[in-house]
RNA sequence: GGGCCGUUAGCUCAGCUGGUAGAGCAGGGGACUUUUAAUCCCAAGGUCGCAGGUUCGAUCCCUGCACGGCCCA
C-alpha cells in the first residue's frame, strides 16, 4: 500500500515515476546491483583537504551517496552530495559533459542516490570540489524530504519514519552512534577481565528476576504459555552454578506496562555475574565500565573512579529530612510525604514507600555518579542480607545526572532464606500486587546445588545512553521506539 | 490510568477570543558556467487530525475520538 497524503506530494511522486521509466526507455537501470569502486568522503577531505583555492589535484575518483543539495547556474549545475563520513560538492557543467550529460544531472532530483565519477579541485572559495565526469544513478528518491534547514522537527514523525531523522538531523545519528560505541565499549572491558558473554531464553516458562508485568505469548508446540523475559537474572546465575564464573549477556527485556520518557516495553538489559566477588567488586568494576562506556560516547561527565558511596538511610536523611529507618513505620513515611504535597497512593508498604522518597528527593539530585548502599531487603528479593545490618542487603545503585544507571548486589545463595523470599512475593501477590515475583522451583533446584559467593549487577543500555548523551527521552536512544500502531 | 498541551501545504512555522487560510524551504516553468541556506522572475500547491454540536457563518467556541508531547501514577 502507498500512502500519499495529498496531490502535492502525489504529483512529486507521479513526475519522479515518469523519470524512472524514461530512464529506462532510454536503456539506463534506475536501480543497478552494483556500485563502482569509490572513495568515502571523509578519506577524499583527508587525501586533498590542503588543495589552495583554485587548485587542481589531477586525481580523478568515484564517490557514491545521497544528492542533498543542488544549486543550478545555466550551463552549470552545484550540487552536494553525502555518504555517512561527510559532505562534498559536484560540479557539472557543460563543456566536460555536453548537453545530454548535463541533463541527466539536471533530471536528477534532492534525495537521490548516485554515483559520480570526477576530477578533485578546490573551487574559487576555497571548497572541496569534483569536477564531473560520469553520472551513474544508483537510487530514485520518490518523495521529498524533510526541509534541509530546520530538518524534521515533528517528534511523532522522527520516530514513525527514523530513517528521515537519521538523513537531516544530525544528533539522531550521533545519539545512534554513540549508542553503539557504549556496547562495544562495554564489551571491551568485560571481555578483558575474562567475563563470557551467553545468550539466555527470551521465551520463559516463568518469568523472573525483577518486579513488572510479563507479555504472554503462546507455544503452540508444546501448549502451553511462555513469557518474553523481564530479566536475565536467573539464567545467568544457573551459569554461575554450572562453573562459568563470570559471565554477561547484552539483551532485550520485556515489560508489559505504560510507556514514558524513560521507559519503553522492550529495551536493552546489560547483566553480569561474577562468583567469589561481593558487591565491592561490583561496585569497582561498574565504575570502569561506565567510564570506558562514558569515553566511548565522548560524554564530558566527570566518571573517574572512585565514586562516593553513601548509605541509602543516610542520603534520604540528608536529602528529605526525614530518617526512612528509624522504624519500620508505612504511617510515619506516609505523614511525612502527604505534608509536602506528594501524592503517596501507591506506597502500600514502607518498603514502597522508602523507594518514593528516594526516587522524589534523592535521585533528581544526583548529579555526579554515586553510588547509594545497603537497602531494604524488601526491595530487594534476590540480594543477599547484610552481616551488620539486619534488615538491608548487600545492594547498590549507581546514578548519575539524576536517573538510576546501574543495580547490583551480592546475591542470595542460600536456598532456604531464597524460597522464603519467594514465599513472601507468593503472599504479596495474593494481595493484589501484579508485580510480584513468582514462585521458580527450577531456580531453587539449581541454588540447591551450591553457587558460589557470587556479585552481579544490571546496566540499562537504554538509560545508560540517555545519560552519557544528556537526553532526556528514552525514546531519543531507542532507533524504533514503541508507537501505537496507526 | 489521571492532568495539561499540541495536530494548519511534502518540511518548518504564522494565522488578531468566529467571516472559507499565509510565508520560507521543497516541488513546477523561465534566466544565469565558481555557487554553497546561490540569486532573480512567474505560476501552482490546503479534508486547517477525525466525527459530531453551537452559530446566518467554525482553523478559531463546545463534546467525543485518534495520534503525539510534558507532568503525575
Amino acid at each position: 500500500m502507498v500512502a500519499v497524503s495529498s496531490d502535492v506530494e502525489q504529483g512529486i511522486r507521479d513526475d519522479r515515476i515518469a523519470k524512472v521509466e524514461a530512464m529506462r526507455r532510454d536503456g539506463v537501470d534506475p536501480y543497478p546491483a552494483r556500485t563502482p569502486p569509490r572513495a568515502e568522503v571523509a578519506a577524499v577531505r583527508a587525501d586533498h583537504g590542503a588543495l589552495e583555492p583554485g587548485a587542481e589535484s589531477g586525481q580523478s575518483l568515484w564517490v557514491a551517496g545521497r544528492i542533498t543539495g543542488r544549486r543550478g547556474h545555466g550551463k552549470a549545475i552545484f550540487l552536494d552530495l553525502a555518504d555517512r563520513t561527510g559532505q562534498i560538492q559536484l560540479h557539472a557543467t557543460l563543456d566536460v559533459l555536453g548537453s545530454d550529460g548535463l541533463a541527466a544531472v539536471a533530471d536528477s532530483d534532492l534525495g537521490d542516490v548516485v554515483a559520480v565519477h570526477g576530477d578533485v579541485f578546490c573551487s574559487r572559495r576555497g571548497e572541496l570540489t569534483l569536477r564531473v565526469r560520469e553520472w551513474r544513478p544508483l537510487a530514485k528518491c520518490l518523495r521529498p524530504l524533510p526541509e534541509k534547514h530546520h530538518g524534521l522537527a515533528d517528534v511523532e514523525g522522527r520516530y514513525r519514519q527514523r530513517y528521515l531523522d537519521l538523513l537531516v538531523n544530525d544528533d539522531a545519528l550521533r545519539i545512534a552512534l554513540a549508542r553503539t560505541a557504549i556496547v562495544t565499549a562495554v564489551r571491551g572491558v568485560l571481555d578483558g577481565d575474562g567475563f563470557t558473554e551467553v545468550e539466555t531464553p527470551a521465551l520463559q516458562p516463568i518469568y523472573g528476576g525483577g518486579a513488572a508485568r510479563p507479555f504472554v505469548t503462546r507455544y503452540n508446540e508444546y501448549e502451553r504459555d511462555f513469557y518474553l523475559r523481564i530479566a536475565d537474572e536467573l539464567y545467568l546465575k544457573r551459569l554461575i552454578v554450572g562453573g562459568l564464573e563470570r559471565v554477561y549477556e547484552i539483551a532485550k527485556d520485556f515489560r508489559n506496562e505504560g510507556v514514558s520518557f524513560k521507559r519503553n516495553p522492550e529495551f536493552t538489559m546489560l547483566e553480569w555475574y561474577e562468583a567469589y566477588a561481593d558487591y565491592e567488586v561490583a561496585m569497582e568494576r561498574t565504575e570502569r565500565v561506565v567510564a570506558a562506556a562514558g569515553a566511548a560516547a565522548g560524554s564530558e561527565i566527570d566518571l573517574a573512579p572512585p565514586w562516593p558511596r553513601i548509605p541509602l538511610r543516610d542520603a534520604i536523611h540528608e536529602r528529605a529530612g526525614i530518617d526512612p529507618m528509624a522504624d519500620r513505620d508505612l504511617g510515619r513515611l506516609v505523614a511525612f510525604m502527604r505534608e509536602r504535597d506528594i501524592d503517596t497512593s501507591a506506597d502500600v508498604t514502607w518498603a514502597h514507600a522508602v523507594d518514593h522518597l528516594l526516587s522524589h528527593f534523592v535521585e533528581p539530585a544526583l548529579e555526579r555518579p554515586t553510588f547509594l548502599v545497603d537497602y531494604p531487603v524488601e526491595l530487594s528479593p534476590f540480594a543477599k542480607a547484610s552481616p551488620a545490618s539486619p534488615g538491608l542487603v548487600e545492594r547498590f545503585e549507581a546514578f548519575c545526572v539524576g536517573m538510576e544507571i546501574a543495580n547490583g548486589y551480592s546475591e542470595l545463595n542460600d536456598p532456604a532464606e531464597q524460597r522464603a523470599r519467594f514465599e513472601e512475593a507468593r503472599a504479596a501477590a495474593a494481595a493484589g500486587d501484579e508485580e510480584a515475583h513468582p514462585m521458580d522451583e527450577d531456580f531453587l533446584l539449581a541454588l540447591e546445588y551450591g553457587m558460589p559467593p557470587t556479585a552481579g549487577v544490571g546496566i540499562g543500555i537504554d538509560r545508560l545512553t540517555m545519560a552519557l548523551t544528556g537526553v532526556r527521552s528514552i525514546r531519543e536512544v531507542i532507533l524504533f521506539p514503541t508507537l501505537r500502531p496507526r
